[in-house]
RNA sequence: GGUCUGGUAGUUCAGUUGGUUAGAAUACCUGCCUGUCACGCAGGGGGUCGCGAGUUCGAGUCUCGUCCAGACCGCCA
């Protein structure tokens, strides 16, 4: 038996027993005429004591040869401290040690296994093994445990049912690049990771199982970001014989219930915003709700003045930024250099103080009199002590511009609390997505979403105004999930694909499987997937969804703790009829 | 594909206008220490300043290239 109690457990009732514990050395202190260890486990850490007068002199010694995180295991009696430590669960105990025994010993750590360690990222992430017996790292995985095992009884308990799907699948040209593998059977054919099980849990529904959801791990090869990885886990989730608002229902629910469950935090029913409304009110379609700042368009009062730039804009528009009035002319410059910056791309930005008095001071003076400023605060909702910041130009630019600008000054102000929660449902989205660089409409969500009733016709004439039954789970500025309710007529998917410019053929050939189980009874269906990883990380109150990863990836791709990827054999090549010749780029 | 930031001791960082032998903290090692828990005290070891060119009498410091890491834009049906 290696160890009768964990090193969370022991309490000031078990004084006397004698108790086995094992686990690894945190820290040691020795005061020559006695040492202290802490034994830490998953479970928390318990401080052994060996001491001259009562302590074995032998095992005395060997403990004094201990290093931090050699893995040890100790029998000895739960004794009362003769000075308690208030700040932890096990401070009233220590074990007085008679039996030592080394299970493993360890190099010194590359960087300090304590709750706020002196490691940076990259070697942490190098040595992940190290920084998962970190207190923190170790409570976000189990938090994700949680999370999971929250959603899968709650789904459970509405009759889904989890299905696998297969990993090795079809490569299909629309949205995301494929990770392909190499099929050996099959020379110079190739298998792809499915970026969603998509089409499979569409064909479970054909299949009649009407509740469908699973955990799953999808795969898009595509550059990653600090929310984004090429390898991530989504909740998904089909049903057969629902309406939107059945799935709306439904997940708002789960939603609901893991809010409650995990952070204890009451939610009535979920706000509901078109897209238009969003891009209007908050330039974005994911937008925060936790704070104001909301759009206020100009157009009306602020053109047909002196003012060239703001007449030639096709959208002028502006932000309150609450108490911004007390910001200095510098931080406002370096506002205005930040909107400039080539990611953001604004031409330029104009300000307007709302001073305490009443009274208003802009940058643009010359132009405007108080009473035009007057209606400016009128229409963005300034208060005195407030800054107006207004951008101009084309709509579709200028919006994402002031929503990034809107996000930004809500993070410095510390209007993003990571305690507060305000998910959205975005409804209406556009069935198509104009893309300028093959000059043709794409599916916005995917080509198995549905148009809204009586839109078909819309297609022909005003492609971009067809709106379909697709919705998006906000939740405080992220889009946690989506979904929509998918084309169940073979007829109507066949017209689809044809106009997102795919020939018969095409259609058939990578679709093929999808259109013949449709001729064969499909009923009415439609689903939603989360993005879990992120969802943990915001109900957790992070930023990073690499934190609640066991094993992420870094902003390469790559996992530097294996280091993958990485060349293979020559003798693995012949085995797949695979010759490399790297292009020069 | 692009923009920006960083790379100096095991680790986290400082290093001024280019100027002697590159520092601090922490970790590590040795010794001391009668209740530690961020223990304390004394001493010690530890550096190809990411790599390669260049400018210069002289480069951690300036220039160019390159590699690595991070954030973002494009991308993510």
């Amino acid at each position: 038996m290696y160890r009768s109690h964990s090193n969370g457990q022991l309490r000031i009732a078990n004084v006397n027993e004698l108790v086995t514990l094992s686990g690894w050395v945190q820290k040691i202190r020795n005061k020559g005429f006695m040492i202290w260890v802490d034994l830490r486990d998953r479970y928390g850490i318990t401080q052994l004591i060996f001491d001259e007068e009562r302590t074995p002199k032998e095992v005395m010694e060997r403990a004094s040869k201990l290093g931090r995180e050699f893995v040890i295991q100790v029998t000895g009696k739960v004794i009362v401290r003769e000075s308690k430590n208030p700040n932890m669960p096990t401070g009233d105990i220590e074990i007085l040690v008679s039996e030592l025994s080394l299970l493993n010993s360890s190099l010194t750590p590359p960087f300090t296994i304590e709750d706020e360690t002196d490691g940076g990222e990259d070697i942490r992430m190098k040595y992940r093994y190290l920084d998962i017996r970190r207190k923190p790292v170790r409570e976000n995985l189990i938090f994700r445990h949680k999370v999971t095992m929250a959603v899968r009884n709650y789904l459970s308990a509405k009759s889904f049912v989890e299905v696998e799907t297969p990993y090795l699948i079809k490569s299909t040209p629309e949205g995301a690049r494929d990770f392909v593998v190499p099929s050996r059977m099959n020379a110079g054919q190739f298998y792809a990771l499915p970026q969603s099980p998509q089409t499979f849990k569409q064909l479970l529904m054909v299949g009649g199982m009407d509740k469908y959801f699973q955990i799953v791990k999808c795969f898009r090869d595509e550059d990653l970001r600090a929310d984004r990885q090429p390898e991530f886990t989504q909740i998904d989730c089909e049903m057969a014989f629902v309406e939107q608002e059945d799935i709306l229902n439904t997940f708002e629910g789960l939603t609901r219930h893991l809010l409650k469950e995990i952070n204890g935090v009451d939610i009535g029913e979920f706000p509901r915003m078109s897209y238009d409304e969003a891009m209007k009110r908050f330039g974005n379609d994911k937008p925060d709700i936790r704070f104001g700042m909301e759009f206020g368009e100009l157009n009306g009062v602020a053109q047909h003045k002196e003012f060239n730039v703001f007449n030639q804009a096709e959208l002028v528009v502006g932000i309150a930024v609450p108490g911004g009035n007390a910001f200095t002319r510098k931080e406002i410059d370096q506002l205005i250099e930040w909107v400039k910056r080539p990611q953001i791309g604004a031409l330029g930005m104009v300000y307007c103080r709302c001073n305490e008095d009443g009274t208003y001071k802009s940058s643009v003076d010359k132009f405007y009199n108080e009473s035009d400023l007057a209606q400016w605060a009128e229409i963005t909702g300034a208060q005195p002590g407030d800054l107006l910041c207004v951008l101009s130009g084309d709509a579709h630019k200028v919006r994402p511009q002031l929503s990034a600008l809107r996000m930004h000054l809500a993070e410095q102000l510390g209007l993003r609390k990571n305690t507060e929660f305000a998910p959205l449902w975005v409804v209406d989205f556009p069935l198509l997505e104009w893309d300028e660089e093959t000059q043709r409409y794409h599916a916005m969500h995917h080509p198995f979403t549905s148009p809204k009733p009586g839109q078909m016709e819309l297609l022909k004439t005003s492609p971009g105004e067809v709106k379909a039954n697709a919705y998006d789970l906000v939740l405080n500025g992220n889009e946690i999930g989506g979904g929509s309710i998918r084309i169940h007529d073979k007829e109507i998917q066949a017209k689809m694909f044809d106009y997102l410019g795919f020939t018969p053929e095409e259609a058939k050939a990578q679709f093929g499987f999808l259109m013949d189980a449709f001729q064969y009874g499909a009923p009415p269906h439609g689903g939603i997937a989360f993005g879990l990883d992120r969802l943990v990380a915001i109900l957790g109150g992070q930023e990073t969804i690499r934190d609640f990863i066991a094993f992420p990836k870094n902003n390469a791709g790559r996992d530097v703790m294996i280091d993958a990827p990485s060349p293979i054999h020559q003798e693995q090549l012949d085995e797949l009829n695979l010759k490399i010749t790297l292009r020069e780029s």
